[in-house]
DNA sequence: ATGAAAGCGCTAACAG
DNA sequence: CTGTTAGCGCTTTCAT
């Protein structure tokens, strides 16, 4: 009652069941290939001294964790918390813990991020997009880690990949802004270093622009931070910059939420005098007004797929083929069809 | 180069060195206790053989597993996903790991979440809320696991809890509200059974009514999810109960913001013809059209002083006194300021 | 089906 | 300051 009680072990449950160490290991992990009057036993032993399985030895003398690292560039954006919870229901349901890193968009800092996960024990890891320090690929080779890239399919070879074309998906948006009678247009993104899905969606929206003959006035190609505030930037440019164009085309929602909130600040009426689309479909994105023209990312499939691919990996089972997931365009009031007349002005 | 090559431990690196192992740990872990040119050695060693430590084995060893643990009620709303965001840095920065669970506000299933966790190895529990199962405190207790409360101070006499009072908060915001010269008030929160926070909410927002002398039609006292759905439904029922209130208070920012878009869709005015009020203060928030007056959680700081407390738990220095930090109402244009004659109408 | 024994890779006394 | 020696609590052969 007062000397600090050492917690209660396997060793003690079995002299409690009156069974060998091994066979209350057995009982615990494979129930079934124990005579049932045996499991009884340590069942019960079990109940009686409140034994809790001491995870870490396990790990140790298994060499498995059930552990899986993901590391995000950030967690502020929606659209990388919410996949934590896709990722972490499905894992979960195979009976894996998700560890969880994130690094600002930092590649340096990444590289540490990880180290510390992986130094810290995972049997698997989950990084978003291609684009990332050659340490990381090196420590996880080296080391031998399963791991597999998601969000992103674009500025790769390797085999585990799931996610979307961000390039083709900037194209199709854009496109279809340009069949809405855009002529003017501005385009808005994240920093591109070290950073592929920001570079393939721009890359994906000059391709459709340039396909339709369309220039883009230099001021109009804004980079600003992944944040409400890098939109809102990005319109304070627009209109330091004299001219404003007919749509802005965002890298993603945040930008565009932002963006919009500016206009409403600098009384700019979205979409009469300036259209914005996003990129990503968080769910905000439907719940404000105007409701954003974006483009909806897989997000929950994503998390799934991974879940079950990277699992697959660890048990050496995976499929070495990469997978493309759809993205599709989803149409809210703030992208204006433009009539003949105002296409021109 | 064919063979499975086992990876390199402690004792190669130590060999390498021409020291013992003890010497080779030490050196990894308190360098300045080993002499300088011993140091070298092993660190070269390390860096030739490319040496990561196993955490696993440290772990067992040390009984220690710089890992901590959070359980969250969910994460799809912001507010909690930006909490995991500030815990992690800050714990991060005293050498602990974070793990993540959720149980989408089901008392039985957080029981699991956590014992899974628990059972995985952590050195430490952060729970939200004080309105939890018995079976965790029990097994918390049992387990001798050191754990820690946040968000919410009330009901507790617990003295690991740091947040803020609810009940408090709320009582502030409806005051703010009576004295915009509101009197025909509905009110909105998520559901208080095993949620202390929304019951002090609700109670709090009471407690203003009570003490103004104004009395709550039962339709509209309103509970639903957590969710903009949830506060889109809450319109709905205002709708179909025939007439409006001047203002819905709600439980959660995800509840007004929900109230606010059903209304644009329903063509009620806000505030003109329905104020609304929010609580949390997520980014969003601020970011739409009208701005939502809400009340500011100090999300951050209470994500910071958790990590500070819970390492100091753990290290058996934790002050045994609960730390109640301060809310603020943020005025924005979705409340309206009432005219004499608008009041009594 | 069960028991015995050998580690998993490291830390933590304790000697020297 | 360094080496030696025990474990940490469990899984896993290998016999029986």
């Amino acid at each position: 009652m007062n000397l600090k009680k050492k917690r209660v072990t396997l060793e003690d449950v079995a002299k409690r069941a009156n069974v060998s160490l091994g066979t209350a290991s057995k009982a615990l992990s494979s129930p079934n290939k124990v005579r049932e009057k045996t499991l009884k036993r340590v069942m019960d032993a079990v109940d009686e001294m409140g034994y809790v399985r001491n995870g870490v030895a396990r790990s140790l003398a298994s060499r498995k964790t059930w552990r899986v690292a993901v590391v995000y560039p950030t967690l502020k954006n929606p659209m990388f918390s919410n996949s934590i919870d896709s990722l972490q229901q499905s894992l979960l349901e195979m009976g894996y813990q998700l560890v969880i890193g994130s690094h600002e968009y930092n590649q340096k800092r990444e590289v540490k991020v990880l180290r510390a996960l992986v130094e810290s024990g995972v049997d698997g890891v989950i990084l978003v997009g291609t684009d990332h320090d050659d340490a990381v690929f090196h420590m996880l080779e080296t080391y031998e880690t399963p791991y597999l890239m998601m969000w992103s399919t674009d500025e790769t070879n390797y085999p585990h990949t799931i996610g979307f074309s961000n390039r083709q998906a900037a194209y199709g948006i854009a496109r279809h802004v340009i069949a809405k009678g855009h002529r003017k247009v501005a385009l808005c993104g994240g920093p591109v270093e070290g950073n592929e899905r920001s570079r393939q969606r721009r890359a994906g929206f000059l391709d459709a622009l340039k396909e339709a003959n369309i220039s883009v006035k230099p001021q109009w190609l804004i980079e600003t931070p992944f944040s409400l505030d890098g939109g809102r930037e990005a319109i304070m440019r627009l209109i330091e910059a004299g001219e404003l164009p007919t749509v802005m085309v965002c890298g993603t929602d945040l930008h565009a939420i932002g963006a919009i909130h500016q206009c409403q600040l600098s009384g700019i009426h979205v979409p009469d005098r300036l259209s914005i689309t996003g990129f990503d479909d968080i769910e905000f994105a439907s719940a404000m007004s105007p409701g954003l023209t974006t483009v909806r990312v897989p997000m929950h499939h994503i998390g799934v797929e991974v879940a079950r691919a990277i699992v697959a990996i660890i048990n050496d089972e995976g499929s070495a083929e990469a997978l493309e997931l759809e993205t599709r365009i989803v149409e809210r009031e703030s992208l204006k069809h433009l009539k003949d007349g105002e296409a021109a002005g």
